[in-house]
DNA sequence: CTTGACCTTCCAGTCACTGGAAGGTGGATA
DNA sequence: TATCCACCTTCCAGTGACTGGAAGGTCAAG
């Protein structure tokens, strides 16, 4: 299967999976022209990067769940510390967004908008009051 | 003012400040010695980018903003377009971002995450039910 | 035989820095 | 005066995860 194909199965840009192949994520065969060959394996994979990389993990991330996911023998407990690392951190971005949202859309509230120069958000901006 | 000093007061790497320069956000003044001279508007305008930043504005807003800030006859509406604009950019990542961990919490708490060697976490990722 | 879609590699650009090398300057101390 | 160290300078390269584009090879249809 051409990469054409691959990508379209994957949800992944060709582009992307040639970047994956590049560091080493996938090696597909190559067929007797040059071209890349995906077997139905590594269509397998390619789906399972493009979801975990959806999920917020980092390509290393994903290249240890490959890992581990292609190691029959791997603990699940390490897959769990994986996962867990990555909801700690998505629930801290969460808090950082909301507190941002909090400042900004106060801000927002506090700016008439109308085409007179003074500015509640510039002013704040710039004394940090 | 040497750019060490500038650093502390506005709460940005040295590193970064050069950057700025580098993009055309400031421009100090030079000493006989070579080394920037910032002046108390710099160091202003310096916290003004350290707190757009922070609030998640591009550099690029950034730079709408500081422009917008110095010109004493622009309109409030412009920089409310650009807060507004941005507020619904963070609220599109929190909805995002809650979803996300909705489903790798669900993954986690699925997985019983001890030595065997099946978990649920891996079989999610791969096939995508 | 030409067209057009697909494939290849390679190089460069994105964003917002960050690190490091190589070397100049300034002020305090021995 | 010599030396030391902290600070400053420029320049080059790397980060992460792609993305865009150029230049050229391949393949099937009409």
């Amino acid at each position: 299967m051409n990469i054409g194909e691959a990508s379209e199965r994957s949800g992944l840009p060709s582009k992307t999976i040639r970047y994956y192949e590049d560091i080493g994520l996938i090696r597909p065969e190559r067929g007797g022209n040059g071209y890349r060959d995906y077997a139905a394996t590594d269509i397998h994979k390619l789906r399972f990067l493009q979801r975990s990389r959806g999920l917020g993990f980092s390509v290393e991330e994903c290249r240890q769940l490959l890992a581990l996911y292609e190691d029959k023998d791997r603990a699940s407990a390490d897959v769990k510390d994986i996962a867990e690392t990555k909801l700690a951190e998505i629930d801290r971005k969460i808090r950082e967004l909301t507190e941002l949202r909090r400042t900004l859309e106060h801000l927002v509230h506090a700016c008439h908008g109308n085409d007179r120069p003074d500015c509640p958000i510039l002013e704040e901006l710039s004394d940090g009051s």
